[in-house]
DNA sequence: ACCGATTATATCGGCGCGATACATCAGGCT
DNA sequence: AGCCTGATGTATCGCGCCGATATAATCGGT
């Protein structure tokens, strides 16, 4: 999940570590921040396999020249997206496994679909949907066959959650048809899809 | 988290593993399901913890004689709360720490808020109601300020998001309007409360 | 001159997960 | 009798992510 995002990131531009994690929290809205203790770590998993490579900055005091000239700028460890790293990132927005479906794993992938082909888009959603409607499912014969053992308080917050997955059916649904109808009538896009 | 729900259910009536996770099962109506891979571990902690005692089951076929009698029962570890388990389950539904208003946490202490004091209840739900307050804020900061660099999937996933926090504030207020209204004026309760 | 916030990297223990490995037992089918 | 499937039952392993924590330089304000 964070080898998607932070190979995502890298692919636009090289950065280091606090900038990315700064980076991620406004791609994903604040859906979802990773910590620090996260974050390294995956730096460093993703260097090992050679999918991303660490370049020891040494950007010159003129190339930012914020304000004041006076630079020095302590060791930031700039992170750059391989070649290897560039098909792992193919595979990975392509691939619609089942952990996919998760609801950060879900957020995730979406904040990377203009990137993302369109049959693996079509897959992706509908996997999710499935998902949604599989919990929905489980909400719903928990809730009628509620009263037995179930505490008030539980049985309110599965009313809660079913309302939820209901929404996000549909919600899902929308997306689908509007991705369905684009398919086969491609919009004036911005992001130039070959085709 | 599996600390509360486990010592919450050891509390009603000691069992073994699988029979505990399939009752948590039940008990959290499918809105949460903990692995094996976690349970047992837990188990073990507690057990060193001194919360919880395994005695090695020794059950008599007549004890439960389901239809035919023929029965030996192969090894299962039945567990048994103890006092100073007792004692840190009752800290624990006390408790109304940070960590408490995560999703998964919450689901979990009002599972078993009918034995959680009135005022932890207040506490917890409170609490619940203002990190999802902020969560909302979060979310429509991020849409206020988007169309820059966020998606638009992601966008509409904010606003999915948004509408679902919108919700579960209405549902909490109510539930903590409910509560108040209850304290000074104590419903015709059937799980009778000493007092 | 000092002090707090921001920038920046890193590690640690802990928890929960999915996968996997074992066994035993019940029931049904052939 | 033999077999197979599915439920019962316990257990472990590595992995991913988190929260807490440490350290330190630099920046902005007073």
């Amino acid at each position: 999940m964070l080898e998607l995002a932070i190979l995502g990131l890298l692919h636009e531009a090289p950065v280091h570590g606090y900038e990315l994690r700064k980076r991620l929290g406004v791609r994903l809205g604040g859906f979802r921040v990773f910590s620090y203790g996260s974050l390294y770590p995956a730096l460093r998993r993703l260097t090992r396999a050679g999918l991303i490579v660490e370049d020891t900055d040494q950007s010159s005091p003129e190339t930012t020249p914020s304000s004041s000239g006076s630079w020095s700028r302590r060791s930031r460890r700039v992170y750059r997206i391989t070649a290897e790293g560039k098909e792992r990132l193919a595979e990975l927005l392509a691939d619609a496994g089942p952990q996919t479906w998760d609801d950060d794993s879900f957020g995730v992938h979406l904040a990377f679909f203009s990137r993302t082909p369109a049959e693996a888009r079509m897959r992706i959603l509908e996997g999710r949907r499935r998902a949604v409607e599989e919990r929905r499912e489980g909400l719903r014969s928990a809730l009628s066959r509620a009263g037995e053992q179930i505490d008030r308080y539980t049985r309110e917050l599965h009313q809660l959650g079913l309302d939820s997955t209901e929404r996000e059916v549909r919600w899902l649904n929308e997306l689908i048809t509007r991705e369905r109808a684009e398919q086969q009538d491609p919009p004036g896009d911005e992001a130039g899809t070959t085709r």
